[in-house]
DNA sequence: TGTACATCAGTGAACGCGCGTTCACTGATGTAC
DNA sequence: TGTACATCAGTGAACGCGCGTTCACTGATGTAC
């Protein structure tokens, strides 16, 4: 079982999702192609695995790097979250892009996924926890601000509703950040993509209020 | 050539570009899978020409809706585009992951998506092209400025480098938006993504100086 | 200690499917003298 | 006006490929009496 999940990992990460199957791990690990059946149900089953796996990982790598730079610094940790974040999806494009790029056809995401990818979005929130908004013009309609409010309670962050939807905006800015930069759309653009990610996260930073 | 074509757009739509196969498209059209070869020379450049045809149309889209609005005001401008991007978005979804979410794996867009591409973003930055930003403390690299320049230059933008960067900030965040309605991960967040939409839209208005 | 049985990982063949692409060809239409 | 030839859209068969999934099976290992 083991064998074949780094297998699939080692597939997914050089071919991408959709060049995955049963057969091909199967081959690599010395398996009849039916044998895989014994630890998997189907190809579904076997994706669904590997998106934990890789929310998993995200959310380790930028946890793990929040926990190392020690601060209590706001921005300082923004920063860092963004960083490793963007590391983290360079390192691991095809991943990345299973994880936030086109849903995968016929495949609907079961529940199993949502409490990992959840953590990432955790981690990025905390960072901004502390931040102290000057004033907020914003008035929100109801159904956005219970919305908002729910995410506040559900992950236990002491954030009122229009300080949520501005983090909520940051964390959908940077992800568009990233997949543009990723999925390809900013080359022959920018020619600097790092100091261009770390200033857009930086101006991301101050309307954040950090 | 036209049926193919349409056929072939059809099947974008319905199945997503994962599903399009040169031989489906022949049958549903009525011609035996070689023969499309007389029109088209591979996979590749039928994907290519469904490409250049899905961001003409998004193009066209926003920018009659611009037209259509008559206004001189930015931020009504601003708020127009992001309105019909998002509705042809979510009009087009296969066309829109296709265009925006993951590469097409093993396909390499060829230089004729460019420029049909780059309408949307030129259209996007003429409505922010009179904004006002009061002050930007932002100390841009060298290397940005003159990707911001040549930006600003290219598509004869009356914008200093620091303002088109904040545009280029406030683009990405829409696409951060759509990506993530879109691919599914608002679900279960986000009960009213209109308001939350026009919200967060309006925000990056504010932002970028409208 | 030895036999009978159950468990279980893995096998091998098969089903049925669809795909992209090539190639020699037919047969109708258009063109040139 | 009539014949000879060229063009060109479309055919049909084939190559070679890989896929997910099912099913009856073997053979080794573990367990119970």
């Amino acid at each position: 079982m083991q064998d074949i999940l780094e297998e699939a990992r080692r597939q997914l990460a050089r071919d991408g999702a959709a060049a995955l199957s049963l057969r091909s791990v199967a081959r690599e690990v010395g398996l009849v192609s039916s044998a895989v059946y014994r630890y998997v149900a189907s190809r579904d089953e076997l994706l669904t695995l590997l998106i934990i796996d890789a929310y998993s990982a995200l959310a380790d790598h930028v946890t793990t790097a929040l926990a190392d730079v020690r601060t209590r610094d706001g921005r300082t940790q923004w920063r860092t979250a963004c960083r490793s974040l963007r590391a983290w999806a360079r390192a691991h494009q095809h991943e990345y892009a299973l994880l936030y790029g086109s849903p995968v056809p016929g495949y609907a995401a079961p529940q199993d996924t949502i409490a990992p990818a959840t953590r990432l979005y955790a981690a990025l929130l905390s960072t901004v926890a502390d931040a102290h908004l000057a004033h907020h013009p914003m008035r929100l309609p109801r159904s956005v601000r219970s919305d908002a409010e729910l995410v506040a309670a559900t992950l236990e962050l002491e954030l009122a509703a229009p300080e949520v939807v501005t983090a909520l905006g940051a964390i959908a800015s940077l992800f568009g950040l990233l997949s543009f930069e990723l999925f390809g759309h900013t080359t022959g653009v920018i020619s600097d993509n790092d100091a261009y990610f770390l200033l857009q996260v930086d101006a991301l930073a101050t309307t954040v209020g950090l």
